[in-house]
RNA sequence: ACCCUGGUGGCGGAACAGGUAGACGCGCAGGACUUAAAAUCCUGUCUGCAGAAAUGCGGGUACGGGUUCGAUUCCCGUCUGGGGUACCA
């Protein structure tokens, strides 16, 4: 009985194998990977380790689309290619599951975020696993899981009970701080917040109110006052993103700023370690700029202007160019500033009200990014403190409260804002840099030498700056500043799908809970509407609130500020991460994901790993030792063009009930042109009655682009589409219909998603992966196009072939490769190899085509030859490879084969075809042996007779030779 | 508005340190095999001019300048697509 079975089994086999039956050999793969847990990786080996991580999804409810996978691939190519190297892997993944949109889910259809989530991971997972990837599973995380969440609370934890040293410029336990006030109070070198100026035994005089007030200004999470974007008629907060032109999103109701109480993490303490640790780590050069433009470090100086009326009040400033001090023509505070109501003259209250009344309604991206210059005087005048010139008092949304002192002087001839603002409301212009101004645009040189300027005059701008600098020291009214664009971050929301915070709130007190209490479990909750005046849904909990527990949650980010800690030890109930993992695994190796984290995510990641080595919780202080950013996959959207007209209440039915549309090449055509050549159309569709009416314009619409080959739309398919459509009629040209085409953004709403797992059913997963990286480089927006992907599965197809024939099946043989057939396959070792290594999968790619079209002509089947390509090409279609490497007879999985190391005297040449060129114009090529020395070579190119004749007689000044691959003589 | 990034045939892209621009793939055109289709294979495919042809000469990497013997690559300016701008993830 079982040797029929078996037998039957191997007829099966060989039929199987006549042709690349991609579906049953990647099902067959992918089964027997995880039966034999091939993926698995251990925190232990003699092999050197290398962790490759990709920034980890949001589950969103949509599921997965083919833009997702492309870093997933991309990250999944280097772990296989590592492990082939000899590396033992660390490749996880996992699920940032908290977030704003399951919430809205839930508000909008009253499921629990907790259930859509899971449902979304589910989707996921089962999309993800199509596509063949080597995540270890076994490790998999889930921010919004307790188990997780409950180390993202022990960190808030340790943040809150921490602060920073200035001197030693690292983070602390708070109880330092605290002995530290005992014993000599604020003088201690750890007070750096002015306002504070307490003796010891004052110190110990307060009350535990006062000093807990203290200590807020010094712990690294730390409790305060914050504007959010809020909605009265929502009665809640919104994202930046909720919100357009001062209105919500949602319903379109009036959007506007609120103080509310917020927590912070106080990552401007690590502001330049966060700067130094750039030099440290391989990310591209434009990441770095982008962060440390973000952190936006400046030097420059504080300086006090007097108030005109009452010389005892002060306004101070921050400027970059205290060079320019005898250029201020007006100074320009931020709409909050708390000198205002002083500044506010009784004649101009009411302008300022108004003006305080419009900026409220902005956003701050709207104040910074208008074109349109708008402010107010408040009627009073301060004293530049060199020369005691009058200088009048502006408000503007341009200056922002956050940054420096709140309040700039302005100086129009060197700086373009101040220039367009004195332009605007006509203040006249100083002139402290002569010729370099001509009154027509600002000129931020630093090279001038200063006129108009007092004790500067004649000296130069660079020189001047220490000068100011040193005398407002001297004088006591200004000092040198550092000073940072970046702000503390913003670290709770008024929200319920998030980590709750552990914290209890006894008089005015926050007091961090016991960790011994953690997890502080996220509690079920009826509604998700918000709380009482803007709290999140956790006041509405009578549970909750009678516990005196905080109600914010934490942001997105929290979960994800230290994922990739967690992977490596994450089923460790003692600790968030055990020191020996950590020790074992360190940086990550490879860190894959889009740009758009650039100043959000990775600078917060970065900030906690620095916090967590100031702890000696771990031994590194940069999570990611290389970054590759990968771009993103866009959205071919495809559109038809719908005829919108105005007539009888009966043609505007009908026009509704039978649409017409407009192939694209004609919607350019003037209307009146279209009125004549359309109207037959009409006719025909809607009746008689149709001549009456008027063509008013031609709308735009999304169509699936599912239901278009090409541009072409496909008419039946677009019928069935929608159920308004299926009377629908056309005008054509060249009897087909165009659709119009746009790069956006790929997303449901527009239509233009293409679904990977179609693909995957469609071609195989082997072809999806190598067609996502054959697409272009994996650092490169590009929109997505199923078209070619039929060329990598015909070179798949093609490679098969190589082993088994249609009809005589198994080709493959065990004969001796010839001196050709090493050459091409060493050719692509060393290829492949350097390819996968600097991330050039389409390049590798490519490769790959040409070495099986090269075996294909020299009708090369010899297994020598073959299993050195399977391997290399193993990381890229690691199913049919496998398959491949089985049946050519090894036993063992294809990821722990040797990778095939190339031989440089399988490529040399003898000799070589050079061109030669004479100032840079190729004029005749020659024969050249490889072995022949430069004065060998002079000669024999200057002995050329085409070249005797270009030359004319004329001795070359000198021969260049261009990287083995020309010869230049100048003349 | 500011910061970052891209722009090369009909299309995706290649050219890795400034050195023969258009590899590889798609599409298209023609051909072979087939009763036919599918599949497969072969040939051509930036462009203008000349030529029966092999081929030759010129132009060409968004646009305008510059540096260089030589520029898709470096520099300056302009136009334009994409990402980010602090509560989307």
């Amino acid at each position: 009985m079982a040797k029929i079975k078996d037998l039957h089994a191997r007829s099966v086999f060989l039929l199987v194998h006549m042709e690349y039956s991609f579906n049953a050999i990647e099902k067959k793969w992918q089964e027997r990977w995880k039966a034999d847990q091939v993926y698995k990786v251990y925190n232990n080996s003699t092999k050197p380790k290398c962790y490759v991580l990709d920034m980890f999804p949001y589950p969103s409810g949509t599921g997965l689309h083919v833009g997702h996978p492309l870093g997933y691939i991309a990250s999944d190519i280097f772990a296989r290619y590592k492990r082939l190297k000899g590396y033992n892997v660390l490749h996880p993944m996992g699920y940032d599951a908290f977030g704003l949109p399951a919430e809205q889910f839930a508000i909008d259809h009253g499921i629990h975020p907790a259930t859509s989530t899971k449902q979304n991971i589910k989707n996921f997972r089962e999309q993800l696993d199509r596509i063949g990837f080597s995540f270890d599973w076994s490790r998999q995380i889930n921010t919004a899981e307790p188990s997780y969440y409950k180390w993202t609370q022990w960190i808030f934890l340790q943040l809150f009970n921490s602060w920073f040293d200035r001197v030693e410029n690292k983070a602390k336990h708070i109880g330092e701080l605290i002995s530290s006030f005992e014993k000599q109070g604020s003088s201690g070198i750890h007070s750096y917040h002015a306002n504070n100026s307490f003796s010891s035994s004052e110190w110990k005089s307060y009350s535990e109110k006062q000093q807990q007030d203290i200590l807020m200004e010094y712990r690294l999470a730390y409790c305060g006052f914050g504007e959010v974007n809020w909605c009265e008629a929502l009665g809640t907060v919104l994202a930046n993103d909720e919100v357009i032109n001062g209105f919500s999103e949602r319903g379109g109701f009036p959007v506007v700023k609120k103080k509310l109480r917020q927590w912070y993490l106080r990552i401007t303490e690590y502001a330049d370690r966060l700067l130094a640790g750039l030099e440290k780590v391989e990310f591209s050069e434009a990441m770095k700029e982008m962060q440390s433009n973000w952190i936006g470090k400046s030097y420059g100086a504080e300086l006090d202007f007097a108030f005109e009326r009452e010389p005892s009040k002060k306004l101070r400033v921050y400027t970059t160019r205290p060079d320019t001090i005898f250029g201020v023509d007006f100074m320009v505070i931020a709409p909050e500033h708390e000198l205002l109501t002083d500044l506010t003259t009784p004649a101009q209250k009411r302008e300022v009200e108004t003006y305080i009344t419009y900026v409220k309604s902005r956003s701050e991206r709207e104040r910074i990014a208008e074109k349109k210059i708008s402010g107010c005087f408040t009627g009073s005048y301060v004293l530049n403190p060199f020369n005691s010139r009058k200088i009048p008092v502006w408000i503007s949304e341009y200056v922002l409260a956050g940054y420096g002192t709140g309040a700039i002087m302005a100086v129009p001839c060197g700086d373009e804002r101040d220039f367009k603002f004195a332009q605007q409301y006509k203040i006249p212009i100083t002139n402290i840099i002569g010729s370099h101004f001509h009154g027509e645009e600002a000129n931020p040189t630093k090279d001038a030498l200063l006129e108009n300027s007092d004790f500067l005059d004649g000296i130069s701008m660079r020189d001047a700056m220490s000068l100011v600098i040193e005398k407002l020291e001297s004088i006591g009214i200004g000092n040198k500043r550092v000073n940072y664009k970046m702000r503390d971050a913003a670290f709770s929301r008024q929200r319920y799908w998030g980590e709750p915070f552990p914290i209890i709130w006894k008089n005015g007190i926050a007091y961090p809970l016991d960790e011994k209490d953690l997890p502080l479990e996220l509690p079920k909750v009826d509604s998700y509407k918000p709380g009482p005046d803007g709290e999140g849904p956790l006041a509405n909990l009578p549970d909750w609130t009678s516990k005196h527990l905080e109600t914010n949650t934490m942001p997105g980010y929290a979960g994800s500020s230290w994922y990739f800690l967690r992977y490596m030890d994450p089923n460790n109930s003692e600790t968030f991460c055990s020191r020996t993992a950590s020790a074992y695994w360190g940086q990550v190796d490879l860190y894959i994901g889009g740009t758009e984290h650039a100043v959000g995510h990775l600078l917060y990641s970065r900030m906690w790993t620095k916090f967590l080595f100031d702890l000696d919780l771990i031994g590194f202080d940069e999570p990611y030792r290389k970054l590759v950013n990968q771009g993103m996959i866009q959205g071919s959207s495809r559109f038809v063009y719908r005829i919108e007209i105005k007539g009888s209440d009966k043609m505007e039915a009908l026009a509704k009930q039978k649409p017409v549309f407009i192939s694209a090449g004609l919607k350019n055509k003037k209307l009146s042109e279209l009125q004549s050549s359309i109207k037959n159309i009409l006719i025909e569709s809607w009746g008689e009655e149709a001549s009456e009416v008027e063509i008013i314009s031609i709308s735009g619409l999304h169509v699936d682009v599912s239901l278009v080959d090409g541009m072409e739309l496909d008419i039946p398919a677009f019928k069935k589409w929608r159920s308004d459509y299926s009377n629908a009629s056309f005008v054509l040209e060249n009897d087909k219909y165009i659709c119009g085409s746009e790069v956006e953004k790929m997303s449901k709403s527009k239509f233009n998603t293409v679904n990977p797992t179609e693909l995957v059913e469609r071609y195989g997963a082997d072809t999806f992966r190598m067609y996502e990286m054959f697409l272009g480089p994996v650092e490169q927006s590009k929109p997505w196009d199923t078209k070619g992907i039929e060329g990598v599965h015909r070179f798949l197809r093609k490679l098969w072939r190589l082993f088994f024939d249609e009809i005589k099946g198994r080709v493959w043989t065990s004969e001796t490769a010839t001196a050709d057939e090493r050459k091409v396959i060493h050719k692509a070792i060393k290829k492949l190899d350097e390819d996968t290594d600097r991330f050039s999968f389409n390049t590798a790619v490519s490769a790959l085509m040409i070495t099986v079209n090269e075996l294909g002509e020299l009708k090369c089947h010899k297994k020598e030859v073959l299993e050195k390509l399977l391997i290399l090409l193993a990381p890229y279609a690691p199913h049919i490879s496998e398959e491949l490497w089985h049946e050519i007879g090894n036993e063992y999985t294809i990821l722990d084969a040797p990778y095939p190391k190339y031989d440089e005297k399988f490529l040399i040449e003898s000799e070589k075809l050079y061109p030669i060129a004479i100032n840079g114009k190729t004029r005749t090529e020659l024969n050249i042996s490889l072995d022949a020395s430069q004065q060998q070579v002079e000669e024999m190119v200057l002995a050329d007779e085409t070249v005797r004749k270009w030359l004319n007689g004329v001795t070359p000044k000198k021969i260049i030779y261009v990287r083995n691959k020309m010869i230049n003589l100048v003349v």
